[in-house]
DNA sequence: ATCACTTGCATAGCTTGCTATTCAATATTA
DNA sequence: TAATATTGAATAGCAAGCTATGCAAGTGAT
């Protein structure tokens, strides 16, 4: 059997995700934000003072991924956590006002990087593809 | 300003590369193999007795990510190095038969959840999706 | 021939993802 | 109510990506 990898949606799927993840990455570290914290934050900006288990019923992630990403943006202030006095086993997690302070630039940053990735498509096609995309994604998804 | 991560194309791409990643990680996992030696054992199984930099050269990765994986590599009994005569800085980088007996079940594991991956789309769309997904990184890559 | 530059690779240290496990708090059931 | 089960979160440990840095070997220029 032969395989080339060039025509493998595997790998060119992978190399997207890549490139995407570096362009939004370098226009966000101005933030003082990194990528994985991004989309925790867009949770917390929609709502916070809500628990870690509500938080992770909105992501797509694991929960000790957002437990070990949590510890990281208290760390760097861009969240706290307050005692939930309804139940001792979980906590509020909270945004920092430096949290809510670069939110509109958080926004513009994802857009731009978004515009520029497809900045080579149609409007059609941009809508062609993340249609595709989605499609993809419901056939992999469990 | 808004933002719905389920219309953006960063969030859309990385939820498609993390399921490609798991899906071929399941199947590969039999054959004793993760995914992050994949890209290079595909190289290696089309030419190997090269060195670390003509490797590189083939690969989209930085140099010390490959050099990590390649340490795993020869844990895991895949490759072994040898010196290479004509520059002492380097090593010759050599499948072992562990590593060549598997060559098409891993193939075939590839092709699978690759067909997998797309078996939503029709052959056009198929395609489709391939030359627009090329056409994005293309818009992106520096 | 020596000194400086370049090159090939390794290492350190970080993030972000995962699975598996642990632990304390809460809920349920006998 | 006591024993058991479930739940929320943390922790341990790994992979694979990155940047930055170090180091030894080779190359070149004076």
């Amino acid at each position: 059997m032969t395989f080339e990898k060039s025509q493998s949606a595997g790998f060119i799927v992978n190399h997207l995700a890549r490139l995407f993840a570096k362009g939004l990455q370098d226009r966000i570290a101005p933030l003082g934000i990194v990528i994985g914290q991004f989309p925790i934050l867009l949770e917390l900006w929609e709502k916070d003072g809500v628990t870690q288990k509500e938080l992770l019923e909105r992501l797509d992630l694991e929960q000790a991924t957002l437990a070990n990403t949590l510890t990281r943006m208290e760390r760097d202030t861009l969240i706290r956590r307050t005692k939930n006095p309804s139940d001792a086993r979980s906590q509020k997690i909270w945004l920092t006002e430096r949290a809510m302070a670069i939110k509109e630039h958080a926004y513009q940053a994802a857009h731009d990087q978004n515009a520029f990735a497809l900045s080579g498509l149609s409007s059609e096609e941009q809508a062609q593809f993340l249609a595709l995309s989605e499609r993809v994604i419901k056939a992999m998804r469990p």
